[in-house]
DNA sequence: TCATTGTATTTCACTAGATGAAAGTGAATA
DNA sequence: TATTCACTTTCATCTAGTGAAATACAATGA
């Protein structure tokens, strides 16, 4: 094949890509823009302006663009409504009673194509602590969240590693659906330092207890079976 | 003119209003998705995938889509970080303390289009009270947010609207930019058997004054003057 | 088990619509 | 006032998006 898989739209793709670039930079000019994303000024201005006009971004009176109204919906009504606010609603007590048993912040995460999307958190309360890590993107190659995302149901355990950010161990377990295919992952991040050998045992078994319960209140939360319309393997 | 502004993407606005639709609706199908957007079903499909592709969307086994990992991204980072957090996590704290004086539920609204759309609450403690509104958007036209956005500058009351909904009185007051542009509007709502003629006065008053403190706030919140690279006015 | 109905998917000829180089405009700096 | 840099507009070129129709698939009922 040329370029990609058969037939997409090029010009819907760029805008969503410039759209990426804007949420992202949370403020940035037209020629950054352009550059970010790899386009001629004069194609990213139209996108930019077909956004704006849209609602989709803003653009202050010195000519930058950022998040507009239309997106700040979307994003409230995905974040509150919808399926994965159910995974967020359901995975929040889980993360709050691992950050209090372990003391050090606990994640929920998803998977993005060839990265892994942090969604929830529950912050340590320790004065240093891993922090702000949620709606941030890390590569699956090389981390504990990728390793358990794309792997086959096992626990992860990477300890100290430099593959996002130096001197930050991680316990890490997948949470599985009802077809056994992974659809989200559990970590609890610390320091390398307070996360040694020991430590990390007992965290990554506080971290297996947390998945397990998610699964099951994903199943049924309360004890209630078959609430979608399928017949069932006998 | 013959449809819309010189030259936008054709296919690209149909790629975001489909996003739309999928957000909005939290999960849908093909053939539903294409009829609410006015699409034929081949053109979605296209769409639908692209959007899929790029993460933007999931798709369960039975075929429906619902918002993927990408745009979770995407809102997150939308509401933590950039200009649109600025503005509610400002307000946030007026918000509360107007909750808390009047025993009602208080709101934050921006204008998209000919639209408005509540962006952050806090809500009332009372047994009967509004609630859900975040993320949600209504006509400007009719409403007292509508008004208060497209005016200038004046507080807004009315009672027992049944413009959006029947038996909803509100009080709303207009958050001016630096620019005395309004840019945004703060309001309270509640049942009109509890904001009746005596009581919404005084609700407009510290609607007014919530509005009035967020402004100073907005512009500089902690006394500290000059945050931006501007000469600023004699 | 086999018809039936309602989706979802693929194909393909047509041309509407997207593209970007280059020229133009405007507003900051020096 | 000259210079520079960023944003905006234009327009000839042709790619890439379109959608009707045919096909495949899945779920229901007889």
């Amino acid at each position: 094949m040329t370029s990609s898989a058969l037939h997409k739209s090029r010009s819907a793709e760029r805008a969503l890509h410039l759209l990426d670039t804007v949420v992202t930079a949370g403020s940035i000019s037209l020629g950054d823009a352009a550059r970010v994303a790899g386009l001629p000024t004069s194609t990213a201005l139209r996108h930019l302006r077909a956004l704006e006009h849209d609602g989709y971004l803003d653009r202050d009176p010195h000519g930058a663009f950022s998040v507009g109204p239309t997106f700040l919906r979307l994003a409230l009504t995905a974040l509150r409504e919808g399926p994965a606010a159910h995974l967020t609603k359901a995975a929040q007590p889980h993360l709050d009673r691992l950050a209090e048993v372990t003391g050090e912040s606990a994640y929920l995460a998803v998977r993005e194509r060839s990265r892994a999307v942090y969604i929830a958190t529950a912050e340590s309360t320790r004065a240093i602590r891993h922090v702000g890590w949620v709606g941030r993107a890390v590569p699956l190659a090389g981390t504990a969240v990728g390793t358990t995302l794309t792997g086959d149901g096992e626990a992860t355990v990477h300890r100290n590693t430099g593959a996002v950010e130096p001197d930050v161990s991680a316990a890490v377990a997948p949470v599985l659906g009802a077809d056994g295919t992974v659809v989200a992952a559990i970590s609890v991040l610390g320091p390398a330092s307070r996360l040694d050998h020991t430590s990390i045992d007992a965290v990554t078994d506080a971290v297996l207890a947390a998945a397990g319960a998610l699964e099951g209140d994903l199943r049924g939360p309360a004890g209630q079976r078959g609430d979608r319309h399928d017949g069932g393997a006998p």
